[in-house]
DNA sequence: CCCTGGCACTCGACTGTAGCGAGTGCCAGT
DNA sequence: ACTGGCACTCGCTACAGTCGAGTGCCAGGG
């Protein structure tokens, strides 16, 4: 199985045209657009390795060569050069972070960013609540047995949830129960809260008890457990780039699996530190996302990651730009949001 | 153009046939299909006078005939007949709304029973702030200089906002603030809200009065001027039905449409009261609309309105039955809000 | 030993032709 | 006013033939 250099750079050369062209490439296409100074029969015979190798592969007999997925594989791992970002797209993301007023339009900003300059289909994940900590709870009496509860997270991000109390209850005990969840939860990471939270139930005074009972459950459901994360979504319309080539002329089960948060989670949620992940066709455990690439990282401020980003597109894709694009990407927000 | 009965009934069954068939229909498969009562010959005429007006069109010389934008039209307002929801759509229906704890839990769900009873791409605006009125008003402090704004309006919707102040605040400072801006602007409808805030800012006492200015400026920017609207999304992979034989092929500019917000509310956003509307083809404003139908009402607790929802889908859909499923959630959607 | 030019072969894409059949318009007859 | 009959249109499908890009293999040369 020994891939010399050269039998590499043809690699990487079918690989290059073929995003370049969307379609398969021959020798003789190659040895013209490419120095590799070597003749067309040459390039055959290492295109013969490398698609024993499963490298690439054939769609029918007497056309050019396709890269399969575990081509694409190894030029990612071993053979795309770094592209660097054009002034244009500089400029871009720089243009995008200004007048960003919230952590609402700095997401909806970033993920339509992303998709413009990928021309593809973007995903940002709000930063988590389960990386977040608690900067201040709010309750808001809505009546005498309705509370709005309101969480501002340290990042940015705020959750709210009306609380059904079994009991009325008075402005000044709203007062201590407002004191009280601040004082106890105030600051702590969200992950750490639930035995604060069961702490605070059993410690609190027995008028308040039904009550704190019930805004605890609410705690816990909301802010751990339920739609814990949010995702935005934009460029869709990319998909259709390509005019349906890609993806075998379905986008059906594409659309289908964006359309399922838990999916959209499972592309993008899953980042370590300073890793950027691209996972090609079959690597993805979506069967819905056989035919797709997913390019994603993690971002936050510093080195701290809050959340994930990335994109979607044809496992044919440009992947030294787009792993550039959102790497950059990521930064940027990153930096704005550490403001 | 005196278009007697029977041709009408041969519209409706060209209708009919053509949504359930997807395939231009023949005077031969009409007459088989249908209890006319005539032979092929005399719907042939028939549907001869009915493509002079219009009504229909040959989409090649010797194929059946399809209906026009206007023939679809005349079918709506005149001859579909009422299609009562089946049993599984109502239970369905009543299904959704159990277990709804938000606001932004209502909305999602809506949206994709929508998307699901209908099978096309559902719209859903978020209670609109305009016909909102002012419940509560929050402030939080996060540090000397930044308030966090948080706005409850009475539908249950809930916006924030991070308010920069250009000099310190103390802690009673914001709690006058915030009894100040409660008393003047609690109930009131946010219509009505701008020269109210222009009023705080002049009657303030003077050390108070760089923050109100700063705040009241964010209020108006906030809560009536920008994104003052917020919509849900649902079904695009419904896009993908009719295997790509409606929207000549081309899903992209549809997709395209459905990114833009603002596009999305002039789809849904403009409605009477009472009113139910029915948005075929050309009469679509939206360019990348125009091979798409559209169909939206009000909904909002009792007979006031509070928000807009419809679906979209190819000019060839089932009317009859999309305008009463649209109707019928919307009459859900509003129990619920009105709790 | 590796590369090269040459050659025969494969097979999809495209073109042109022919037959089929659904559907039409028209007309004469009841 | 409706009907049956008839000639006509024209898109769809099948089939045959050609073209050419691309391949695999092989013998020869540095």
């Amino acid at each position: 199985m020994g891939l010399d250099d050269r039998k590499l750079d043809v690699l990487r050369a079918i690989v290059e045209d073929y995003v370049a062209t969307q379609e398969p490439v021959g020798s003789k296409a190659l040895v013209e657009r490419h120095q590799l100074g070597v003749s067309p029969a040459t390039v055959r015979n290492d295109m013969a390795v490398l698609e024993e190798e499963g490298y690439i592969r054939q769609p029918h007999t007497s056309a050019g060569r396709v890269p399969t997925d575990r081509g694409y594989r190894l030029f990612v791992d071993r053979l795309s050069r770094v592209k660097p970002l054009t002034p244009a797209e500089r400029r871009a993301i720089e243009r995008f972070m200004i007048g960003a007023v919230d952590l609402d339009d700095v997401v909806h900003r970033t993920v339509r960013l992303l998709a413009q300059l990928t021309r593809q289909v973007a995903v940002v994940q709000y930063p988590s609540l389960a990386r977040s900590s608690v900067r201040h709870l709010e309750l808001v009496p809505i009546s005498t047995t309705r509370l709005m509860l309101v969480m501002i997270a340290d990042t940015g991000r705020v959750e709210q949830r009306l609380v059904e109390l079994p009991t009325p209850i008075s402005a000044d005990d709203v007062t201590d129960l407002r004191r009280l969840v601040n004082e106890r939860l105030g600051g702590k990471k969200l992950a750490d809260t639930p035995p604060l939270v069961q702490a605070l139930v059993d410690e609190v005074t027995p008028g308040l008890c039904p009550a704190m009972t019930t805004l605890a459950t609410v705690l816990l459901e909301t802010l751990v457990e339920r739609h814990e994360e949010r995702i935005a979504l934009a460029g869709t319309a990319n998909l259709t780039r390509g005019g349906l080539l890609d993806f075998q002329g379905s986008l059906r089960p594409i659309l289908e699996a964006l359309e399922e948060e838990v999916i959209l989670l499972k592309l993008i949620g899953e980042v370590e530190p300073n890793t950027l992940q691209v996972r090609i066709g079959d690597e993805n455990e979506i069967d819905n996302l056989r035919a797709t690439s997913v390019v994603s990282t993690g971002y936050g401020p510093g080195t701290t990651i809050v959340g994930g980003l990335g994109v979607l597109g044809p496992t044919r894709m440009d992947y030294p730009g787009t792993i550039a694009t959102v790497r950059a990407v990521a930064r940027y927000v990153g930096d704005v949001l550490a403001q």
